[in-house]
DNA sequence: TTGTATGCGTTATCAG
DNA sequence: CTGATAACGCATACAA
């Protein structure tokens, strides 16, 4: 393997001056630089990150941690348009990314956690879905031992960052359009997870509206499950005029059920996953683009590791409605 | 930062004998490595594979590359399952995995792939879904550079080895049950891609059913696009008693084609994916486990990096029929 | 079985 | 602006 002392000696000068045009040192002569370019283009120099790693001990390497929900294996989507983003990103910014899911990690104490991150050489982390319930990844946050984002989960302090949309608002939104066009009056609200964060805020903006347009709101938590969604539907849905759900994937659980109850209910979702174009009907839901969101997260957390202090990102949302040809075109 | 030194200091020992516990080397008495563990203990200390890289020249990163397909965005299921089956996998063998995408390297050359892997310090790759027409990245295996394993490619060679399922068998077989059940004579196959590996291994198997059973198979190529099964569904399935598809996403996109038509034909598909309860309809389909599969690559990279030679491995599949109250529960 | 010493390929400090 | 040289934390050949 061809070093960066083959480099000097080729080029005839020292090796910390190839480190330095290296990394665009500005105190280094037009001249020097470009002898240096020369013999690293003929010898086809590729620098060591990992030496470079060690000496500089900086490592670039970030941690995409994501919670793979067992209820919503249909919704890859999500998921891997966070992972394509942040890679996307992270290349874009001479970062690399490892994904770890929840999985890996559950079972460890905060220690254990610190350790197996401090083993792998991270630098930070990007954790998408964190409940109050995980808390020991909170712990593992709040220890300050990395600097870290949050998707869709509050906690802004010196080394973490927030990154989400305006929940409450998007909510708030597309349920006004949804019930406005519908004329509806009587709606069954399925929530997602108690105490999710998330969960919480989608649940204000369906309050409001309701305060606002006068709605009678009947509330039922689905965990964000297509199943749950599917019973709370048919247990419900007959005497009211409209579901509103706070997932694609509920909604899709209810439009179905609905089919096989055989009757009509306009169905509201939110996320805007491809997956609501094989529901059967054309819904109202709420489109967040997730990759987008993933690499802010990647940028937000390389101002961190510059030394910047946290801050909440509030990302854009969209009304849309999703129909099949859509989908597959 | 708490080294091996400090480590060693506290243990009173030297500290190579702290680095041989660490790697569990044989040649150690019980006694030092007990003083050695619980020094490290004490200490919390956690070894830095930065160091222990650079010094062994082994990073035991691996790189994932994946082909994500245009065509076929509502299956994220594939990729996703393939990243969590090498990255479970990984970390029990303690390796690291790097996620990268075709679109990332696609528009390099093969030194700039070579250069890009190296920079990286990756020392195997894992392709999926690579077609003849990728040169570059069919050079940069065939350069030797890298340990590789192919998934759903041919190419064996020292350092190079192949997982796949039997694709003709499990074509042959998903077809056959199908059109006997079914007691179809005329059927419409919609192929992958024309020159895909996979592809035309499938056409292998429906070509030996056809033969063995005296069936009219009319054959187009749908590049595995959900909408392209839709265009041929419409413009061929008319006269024909059933349509099989190279792929479940194509058989979905043929099966609401068919609603749409307001006709009736029986489908069947490939792979097993969980967007198939999402159809409409229940379909005979191959299930590949790509977990599994992906998981089977890691292992097998890890022995090409032990310095075995490449070889092929034939993973198992099964046919089953997929409804929508299996996936959501 | 244990310890010593050298090197891995960089970066960074400091002197020139 | 350039060059020596000491780290960085660990592995390993070799000596004891």
């Amino acid at each position: 393997m061809v070093s960066i002392r083959d480099v000097a000696k080729r080029a005839g000068v020292a090796i910390s001056t190839v480190s330095k045009v290296l990394n665009h040192y500005p105190n280094v002569s037009a001249k020097t630089r470009e002898k240096v370019n020369a013999a690293i283009e003929e010898l086809g120099f590729v620098p060591n990150s990992i030496a470079s790693a060690l000496s500089s001990k900086k490592t670039g390497r970030l941690a995409l941690v994501l919670d793979m929900d067992k209820h919503a294996q249909s919704v890859d989507e999500i998921p891997m348009q966070y992972i394509i983003g942040a890679i996307n990103k992270a290349k874009e910014l001479g970062l690399d990314i490892i994904t770890v899911f929840f999985t890996m990690i559950q079972e460890m104490s905060v220690d254990e956690m610190i350790r197996y991150f401090q083993s792998q050489s991270i630098e930070g982390l990007i954790i998408c879905g964190l409940s109050k319930h995980d808390k020991a990844i909170y712990k593992l946050v709040k220890s300050g031992k990395f600097k870290s984002v949050l998707i869709d989960a509050p906690g802004v302090d010196a080394n973490t960052s927030s990154v989400h949309i305006d929940n409450a608002k998007a909510q708030y939104e597309v349920a006004k359009k949804f019930v406005l066009e519908s004329g509806s009056r009587k709606i069954l609200y399925i929530a997602g997870k108690k105490n999710g964060y998330v969960s919480e805020e989608r649940l204000k903006g369906i309050r409001q509206l309701a305060d606002e347009l006068g709605l009678t709101v009947f509330i039922r938590t689905g965990n964000f499950s297509e199943l749950e969604a599917r019973k709370l539907t048919m247990q419900y849905a007959k005497n009211k005029d409209a579901i509103i759900c706070a997932s694609d994937l509920m909604a899709i659980g209810a439009m179905k059920a609905l089919i096989d109850m055989d009757i009509y209910r306009p169905v509201c979702g939110f996320d805007g996953v491809s997956l609501m174009g094989y529901a059967g009907k054309q819904m109202h839901t709420v489109k967040q683009d997730f990759s987008s969101i993933a690499a802010g997260a990647v940028e937000e957390l390389s101002r961190l590791m510059e030394g910047e202090s946290g801050r909440e990102i509030i990302m854009p949302h969209e009304l849309i409605r999703i129909k099949y040809l859509d989908v597959i075109s």
